[in-house]
DNA sequence: CTGAAAGCGCTTACAG
DNA sequence: CTGAAAGCGCTTACAG
């Protein structure tokens, strides 16, 4: 048996040598007219060229483009945990938006784990994707070294190591902030506060303008009771960190929970002990995912506009792109009861 | 000033060129040696190119090995709606999946829409992806295309339109079955069934399989009532179906909800109406969610092992490459209450 | 109005 | 043990 020709093309993909050949004209001026640049060549030789783009079922493979160009048209997404509904929908509005700007999303899902992140640059680098989006990206080498390198980044939620870089998302401290005003309009005045034992920055945002507003109402510090449990799932965080809290001081009268998963999982302990929420314990948390109109009814949250991050995030990476400095896009949040 | 020099290379990223320079040796080494063929060259030669690569920081690009190979590691999953938290565990569990064996997964929201899905199939193609995950499909002309061209398709959740090709799913019959089963061993003999108007072949199975059982249980068809709504969302469709019967006919003892989706619509209704689940209104669904034993303790549900189609699905993928006819991954179900 | 040619970054059969 | 050369599919400055 003889020796395999080189290289396997795809079964019937015809490339543009073969329209070229079909419809005898150069590579060149298919190339230009496949691409819409009619307007140099004869109405002729137009027509010539589409009949045999049609005859030949011609799709052009942007491989060759990607490698000539250095443009691939390829954005690569790395988002912390795609099983939180949160993530999920800003990978939703983000593959949209990235969609109308004539770009593909790659998706990774690094489980925040710095290695996983790392790995995953790697393979992007290596795919040659234009820009990143990094959903509660987590300090890694490799990140570092992308930032140093000026790699097009967006971070998302958690703004970078530095607090440099483009940046979408909300203002943590000040949505914290907003949870207490409310937990104390209701008449909370020593709540507790209910977050993961290794929070991201912006998760102790979120703790701290809590907390600094809770004092500035009028209760010290100490009346604060901290809620923590170590764990990357927040479910099982706010579960576990409520189920310790309570037995040791019983339920109080409203909780913040730095996010809607952390208000999911002290709410299960909550159904498990019979405890009525909100009328034994006034439930306040910050993200406001849509799902939670639906499934959480018992709990009130600073919403985030999840759906309006992806237009936002496609414009800092073109933004970046031409080359302008990075911004920040700090949208507005708001309360719903 | 002077035209621009032609291609823009990606600042400070070195090319195999670059390395064979740098080490005195030629691409066509260097190539072999960065892949790992080092039993060929002397270890002289090796450690003069690991010094080189070291040193110039190369990284390779893999457009370039794409387009000689044919073959771009690349994989898209074309879902029908990420906000929903069944497909973004698929997306989760696939995109794993692949990873380990060694392949991105481009991911694309056609919101169940046959012109979204179409024009992702196109840029799917140019992008020259190597495979195709169709999450949810809805039937389409391009699709039509991709099948008869014998494109590698695995179909997810919903069987293809003639119902041939790799499949993975569930028995969505038999668990519609067995929904009813519980709720008539609850003592519901005359269940609602809540689905939309337009349902996919795979919600019509779980509505067939639910009646055809519990007509032979006993309750000629006509007493099981029909709670349905036109519409996209699963949430909305729940909700108005729910509504409408209730509106009619009151609350029945138990209803059997096509969806995770559809049953948390209904259950908004009931909260806002004050019915009690299960007291009142005895809920089962077919999908299961991983996050209704956090939310939905009130509801029973048929679940079906998300986290493990990914695996499935890359094992169909690979039996589609390697030549193999296409098989049908039937993933068994279990209900729990 | 059109085409020849170079080149993007890689791989690989072949020759030595 | 190593390298020259062809080629994957495209784009584009340049020449005519």
């Amino acid at each position: 048996m003889k020796t395999m020709a080189v290289p396997r093309r795809l079964p019937g993909r015809a490339s543009l040598a073969t329209i070229a050949a079909e419809a005898g004209v150069s590579m060149s001026t298919v190339s230009r007219i496949v691409n819409g640049e009619t307007g140099r060549a004869s109405a002729a030789t137009v027509e010539r060229v589409r009949r045999a783009v049609a005859a030949v079922g011609y799709r052009p493979n942007h491989l060759g483009r990607a490698l000539r160009r250095g443009e691939t048209q390829v954005v690569a997404m790395l988002s912390a945990n795609l099983d939180n509904p949160v993530m999920a929908t800003i990978a939703a509005s983000t593959e949209a938006a990235l969609r109308e700007a004539g770009y593909v999303m790659i998706l990774c899902d690094t489980h925040d784990r710095a290695d996983l992140q790392d790995e995953y640059l790697r393979a992007m680098r290596a795919q040659a994707v234009q820009g990143y989006v990094l959903v509660s990206s987590v300090p890694s080498r490799e990140l570092d070294a992308f930032v140093r390198e000026g790699t097009p980044i967006v971070f998302v939620g958690r703004p970078s190591a530095t607090g440099a870089g483009a940046f979408v998302g909300i203002d943590n401290r000040q949505a914290g902030a907003d949870a207490a005003d409310y937990l104390w309009s209701r008449g909370v005045t020593e709540p507790a506060v209910v977050y993961p034992t290794q929070g991201s920055s912006a998760t102790r945002a979120r703790v701290a303008g809590f907390c600094e507003r809770i004092v500035a109402l009028g209760t010290p510090e100490p009346r604060i009771l901290k809620a923590e449990a170590p764990g990357l799932s927040h479910l099982d965080v706010g579960y576990r960190a409520a189920r310790d809290l309570v037995a040791r001081a019983g339920w109080p009268r409203g909780m913040m929970c730095a996010s809607d998963q952390i208000a999911y999982g002290v709410h299960r302990l909550a159904h498990e002990t019979g405890a009525r929420v909100p009328d034994d314990c006034v439930l306040v948390s910050i993200d406001g995912s849509a799902l939670n109109a639906w499934l959480a009814p018992w709990l009130v949250s600073v919403q985030a506009p999840f759906h309006e991050f992806g237009p936002r995030i496609v414009e800092r990476l073109l933004e970046i792109w031409a080359g302008k400095p990075p911004t920040r896009s700090i949208l507005p949040h708001r309360l719903t009861a």
